[in-house]
DNA sequence: ATAATAGTGTCTATTAGACAATATCCT
DNA sequence: AGGATATTGTCTAATAGACACTATTAT
């Protein structure tokens, strides 16, 4: 071998919005000299895609599966691991909330973590979070890239379940962008780009008047 | 070491606009099995962040320096080359006509090759050119990732020199997009944006009026 | 004066937000 | 019947393209 070869990890930042709020994945790491809350991750192998690294790392380390997720960007800083020289792909697995929730139930060593901005720390339900290695700027990153790819790819309906309302995609929209929407600019908007059609079934349960369900288009 | 580790290396795609068309910087492979023109790269060594990997690639392959480059994307398809695993973290060089015209000048090896949009091939002066590797794929990324942060980002002032006429700013984005644009809509929104300033000094030895030249705002 | 391009003004079509009215369903 | 939310309609502000007009410079 001509060079000494650096180590290739997958970083996933595991999204969903539960309850009106952008959710990140974290899991603590206690191993010396690196400590904080971190993104589950794993290195790739040599016989091993990027696309099947991802999945592998998903599965280890939330059961989840079928998940959809994409590149974010690559980080490389010589010394972003103290303890030898890793290169992270980092990843964003978008996830709607009931399938998240149902995954990670009752796991001390992972938290779902808040995100307000870009600029703004991830933030536990005992306050902001202490996150290991460049993992905090690197949610920067994942914030300001979900809210580019926001209004001119499908990438929000990524955090919904097959079917639902309007209403459920509004909070989705709100919660990525950090402030309210118009009701009707938002439905009109959403109905013209044509990503989306209605079912004509209707949600259950709720108190007052039900809206209809929507799901994504298939195929065109 | 636990694991084998695969190869990295930056492949650059270094772009200009060249006389209204959109060009890419390829160099001639010969070294058996992998044949056809690529993208100028090199390997990522143990000590060099990545963005000191681009540096030295693009001052050993073209002795370009001081250029704009950004981040595409990370391929790492296991059998993307057929010689071993090698993962390529790919850049987008952004370079002035003039200035790249002088660094390549006289080289049988290398090419200036046009790319007409995503899907088109990479065409040199004798026709379609066969790329090595998954290269053409690659290629089609990067223009839609042109086309797409053209209207938000400042991308395309990378293409062009510190002062130029607002004809030339739309000669670039006419180029990258693949079609005209109406010149006072272009004009209007260039201003808007509030990226640019008038320098109030024109340009000389045109047949006909000259046109002010405009220069990027540094700060604010 | 003329050719050719620089630069500006106006009209219109499309789009997005604000606001309000009507419709519907559960209790 | 009443409460709460769904859905739709209208008005307005901002934006982008089309088109035409004026301005300027070299020859």
């Amino acid at each position: 071998m001509e060079y000494q070869r650096p180590n290739v990890a997958v970083d996933l930042a595991v999204l969903s919005v539960v309850e009106g709020a952008l959710k990140v994945l974290l899991m603590r790491r206690d191993d010396a000299p690196v400590q904080g809350w971190a993104m589950p991750g794993g290195f790739v192998h040599i016989d091993a895609s990027l696309d099947e690294t991802v999945a592998r790392v998903l599965h280890e380390k939330t059961r989840l599966a079928d998940v959809h997720f994409e590149q974010l960007a690559t980080y490389g800083a010589v010394d972003r691991d103290p303890r030898e020289r890793v290169i992270s792909i980092v990843y964003m697995a978008l996830c709607p909330a009931e399938k998240l929730l149902a995954s990670i139930n009752g796991d001390a060593d992972q938290v779902l973590a808040s995100l307000s901005g870009p600029d703004g720390p991830a933030t536990g339900p005992d306050g902001p979070l202490t996150l290991a290695f460049d993992h905090q700027m690197i949610l920067g990153d994942v914030v300001t890239r979900l809210r580019g790819k926001l209004d001119y790819s499908a990438i929000g309906f990524a955090l919904l379940p097959d079917l639902f309302t309007l209403r459920d995609a509004q909070i989705v929209h709100e919660a990525i962008l950090g402030h309210p929407l118009t009701k009707p600019a938002f439905r009109r908007k959403l109905m013209d780009r044509g990503l989306i059609a209605p079912t004509g079934t209707f949600e259950k349960g709720r108190a007052y008047r039900p809206a209809e369900l929507y799901q994504v288009k298939t195929e065109k």
